[in-house]
DNA sequence: TCCGGCCGTTGATCTGAATCAAGGACAAAA
DNA sequence: TTTTGTCCTTGATTCAGATCAACGGCCGGA
């Protein structure tokens, strides 16, 4: 059984009230930020906005995964970023999109009108501070995304973003867990500037090695972390991505 | 003739006075940053700090260029950040830099003690406000380099690169004047995700098509602006990348 | 002025991942 | 059940950029 988020929710008993921007907040604070939330839903595939569009709201991820993206004229994509439940959407301070942002699987936010939120954000020093902490946050996990992006190879590309899969997901500490994998390959593809061919080969190859094993496309096992661990790349003492 | 930065220094005539982390303070908010910062310089080519290094100051550059860089344990080095005057090094809340920081010229920073510095943040409305209005532009910037490092051909790299370089130049109007290319090949090359050979003969090519030409090694000239747009994979309505 | 050490250029070759191409698995619709 | 479309896998080939290698130019120090 899942939430309904309608104007009865009550913030209190929000999934995300100890993350998101209102984590913060007191009681009088959230009660500013109560007045001018409203929720809305988005079915998994359909856009939420283009890079351009008027941003008229500013939403944290209630629910579902959401891609923020780039693309070249050409068609070539790279996906630069992924929100997950508490992580925040739009710039106070900027009138459009910078990036076009996509519902991954359904998607639930809770929003604020653009105004209003600005003026909060204003005021309650509090949003300001929480907002400050993740964006930093989330400019220190671009910066390692970058390493990947620019150093590392195939190989360590699929082993770094399945490393952070499990480290994200639901039940983290449980290796041996059946962990979800949302994307698609094509979508995997664009997150770590690859194509999905190569994607579906370096996969293949982990598997025969049974460094992981499939359930079906979009669900999988670590048979062996640490041969996970050391195909990334990254030091012994690995750093977390997000 | 140069500034001298000491503890003569007036923040009101300081050059980065307006864009830093004080912009937004008042008279009275500037006087308390005053009492707790200091000056110090580095000179180019030096290390101002190692990853895993304790965070012992925040600083805001106040001249020169340094850079923010990470290195797998083989050597690859993929550089995250280039710090130009006004931004920021350091992030509150952390014990630990999380990236190797080095001088590439002589680098001058003004800087505060971690504790009260810290205290400030939470304290004075404007710093954090400040903070978050740069650390949502750098986000953005690393971003758009995500797209560079992940989907751009090496001559799109290396164009956009330019492109950067003269927009954040001195001058940046002239498209006619010289600019300064302050880093080496090799820089260059650990910024945009490619080895220096690849970096030296994308530069010839573009010499050898008449769209650039260097003076010498570390100053060039746009010769044909509208040709350098193209090379850089970017749409028309070119987004500002930093 | 000569020497030694970067730094940068250019050439030859190699290779990892892209591209091109053909099917296969699965789920939803008819 | 068959059809249709989407997603994924696997194979063959190509190619952009890495790697390996040699040398040239410039600057600072002896």
């Amino acid at each position: 059984m899942s939430i309904v988020f309608n104007e009865h929710m009550q913030c209190s008993s929000c999934p995300i009230r100890h993350r998101a921007i209102c984590a913060r907040c007191d009681e009088t604070e959230l009660d500013l930020l109560s007045q001018i939330k409203s929720y809305k839903t988005f079915d998994a595939g359909q856009p939420i906005g283009w890079r351009g569009d008027d941003l008229t709201h500013f939403s944290s991820i209630v629910s579902g995964i959401a891609s923020l993206s780039r693309s070249l004229e050409d068609g070539r994509t790279q996906m630069v970023g992924l929100l997950l439940p508490s992580d925040f959407l739009g710039r106070p301070g900027r009138e459009q999109i910078e990036f076009d942002v996509n519902a991954v699987t359904e998607v639930t936010v809770c929003r604020f009108e653009r105004k209003p939120f600005e003026k909060l954000v204003e005021e309650v020093p509090h949003v300001a501070q929480r907002m400050l902490e993740m964006a930093l946050d989330e400019l220190n996990a671009a910066r390692e995304w970058m390493v990947l992006l620019g150093r590392k190879t195939a190989r360590e590309k699929i082993a770094t973003f399945l490393e952070m899969v499990i480290r994200r997901s639901t039940n983290p500490g449980q290796e041996a867990a059946l962990h979800a994998l949302p994307l698609t390959r094509e979508e995997i593809a664009d997150f770590l500037g690859l194509t999905l061919e190569t994607v579906s080969r370096q996969l293949t190859v982990l598997k025969k090695e049974g460094v992981i094993s499939f359930s079906d496309r979009k669900h999988f096992t670590i048979s062996n972390m640490a041969a996970l661990q050391d195909a990334t790349g990254d030091d012994a003492d690995g750093d977390v991505l997000f």
